[in-house]
DNA sequence: TTGGGTGCAAAGGCTTTGCATGTGA
DNA sequence: TCACATGCAAAGCCTTTGCACCCAA
């Protein structure tokens, strides 16, 4: 996982831009994280620890460069507030797009794989002529432990 | 299609709320509008020309207030820009989710009924005790005609 | 009549930007 | 050295809110 952040400094370094400590704690915040999809403002407090006089905008600014390098995705899960997560690279060095579980009840965020939608995307394309390149999906219900309070309540 | 006024009347009534003429040139906007997938400024704009002294104030309570009633979905589409489309009904009168494609190259927004999600939805339910509830899909890519421009610019 | 609704302007959040200063290469 | 980065404060958006007036019921 380190590989992030050699691949930041790469990135950086190939567009003529500066490694800077600022940058370093940012990724890092978003590396880090054990539930990762962090808010803008979540990720200032958390730099604040180790850098009490980073600004506000630096973070901004930076989440726009990482995202612009394709570092990490922005993510809307529904509670209106904006959030990112680092990207997981696959073997080609794409982003994998993992998906979404978004406990209404809780506000708990899982994530999953599946390829199931590859298949719809294929039929997209032969019927609608819609050449799918990336895809979204967020999946609201409630969390084994949410689903499983609701059961008893209704007893 | 008129049932969606219909309804709307009848839910205002429900819920003592009152029938007002601007309520009902918002939501005619909604329903009138070919592409759908209106902003809020877009919604003002339409009204507008029925109605100059409307103010925005007053489309935003109509909007958050339709979409409590279940009547319009709220949609983020990517381009950072906050949309409003009129939900469709089932026989059950549930707002039956459609999923959006987006193409990167035009901005144009098509949609698309699939029912493929119930079977992922299945198996979600059954490994990771997830009860889903609601979905939310976008797919973006390029749309028949600006894949078929991509296609002969390449060659 | 009267409580909810509207228009206006002001206030709130979040994000971006301008500018002087700081700093990595 | 010097172009890029940073911190700060101000500016910009979009959306919400307070309040006096208005109007469906």
């Amino acid at each position: 996982m380190p590989d992030n952040q050699e691949r930041f400094k790469k990135l950086l370094r190939e567009n003529g831009l500066k490694v800077t400590s600022q940058r370093l704690m940012i990724l890092e915040a978003l590396i880090k994280r054990p539930d990762k999809h962090l808010t803008a403002e979540e990720i200032y407090e958390l730099v604040k620890v180790e850098n009490p006089d980073i600004g506000l905008a630096t973070i901004y600014r930076t989440i726009q460069l990482l995202s612009e390098l394709n570092l990490i995705d922005k993510l809307n899960l529904g509670d209106g507030q904006v959030r990112y997560e680092i990207g997981q690279l696959d073997k080609d060095h794409n982003i994998h797009h993992h998906h979404h579980l978004i406990c209404l009840n809780c506000d708990k965020i899982l994530t999953f794989e599946d390829d199931l939608l590859d298949q719809l995307e294929d039929t997209i394309e032969e019927t609608m002529g819609f050449r799918v390149v990336d895809h979204e999906v967020k999946l609201f219900g409630y969390c084994s432990e949410c689903a499983e309070e609701e059961k008893s309540k209704e007893n």
